[in-house]
DNA sequence: ATTGACTCTGTACCTAGGTACAGGGTTTAT
DNA sequence: ATAAACCCTGTACCTAGGTACAGAGTCAAT
């Protein structure tokens, strides 16, 4: 298996070096074996590792929440329910998301449409009002 | 129309006041018009645009972004082509945000389940791969 | 064997998004 | 009419999430 040094990965991933560090130092990406050089060499997963944490943050995650993510699979002394539990959680927030985001999206989708018909149409459609209940 | 002081609109809106003058600084929210007093007045419509703020601040947008969106509809001067543009735009980001975390959510789900079965099933479900291509 | 492009650790610095006063005025309840 | 609880502006401070050196070692190509 082929190893790289932190600079192709972070070529790879898209970060900057110092970013990866900085997860090292936050405990979030566990630091690889080094070398005699004290080099750290990564294999490609770690690709994948960061990938996560950047798509990750873009939905609104932050570190803390994403280092707890990847811990589900990497602690040892975590027991089968209490992985259970924390997931069916992280689901439910996701879903949460997933609701307010399409919940903006069908605000977008007809403000582009009133776009179409007239400016008095537009005018009905603000963007703000999309998390509205707007119980009839 | 029932018009409220900061506090009360803070409240409201779960924020602190001392958010609120900073987003008036920051221009993302437009100062109310003020009293003799020097009192900000605010009508409910706040609640809508801090709830709006805040939403989307967690499903991953910047401040900088919100203020964009809020703008959509608040600027005369911008023309309906325009409008379209940044509007389809902001869709296919939103679209792109549902995509992934419906993998988030896949992912777990599966976690979830191969907890049900064995640890061995499990350790095959990693929360990281979630936005791996994996084509077969 | 030397130059340029890497790597290391450690520390300092930066931006975004707030949060917390200080020093002063206003309002409301007692 | 006075205290508690607000509001104002202005400035300082804070946390999260990086980013940028400095000073020193390493590696790869010439």
């Amino acid at each position: 298996m082929e190893k790289m040094t932190i600079g192709k990965l972070a070529e790879l991933s898209n970060v900057n070096s110092e970013t990866i560090r900085y997860y090292h130092r936050e405990g979030i990406l566990k630091e690889p074996a080094k070398r005699a050089n004290g080099y750290r060499y990564y294999d490609a997963e770690y690709v994948t590792k960061i990938t996560f944490i950047k798509k990750a943050q873009d939905l609104g995650f932050s570190l803390k929440e994403i280092k707890e993510m990847l811990e589900v699979n990497n602690s040892k002394k975590v027991t089968c329910s209490l992985v259970k539990k924390k997931v069916e959680t992280k689901i439910a927030e996701i879903d949460s998301k997933i609701n307010d985001l399409q919940k903006m999206r069908d605000t977008l989708s007809k403000l582009s449409c009133a776009c179409d018909e007239s400016s008095d149409e537009m005018k009905k459609i603000k963007v703000m009002d999309c998390f509205e209940t707007n119980c009839c």
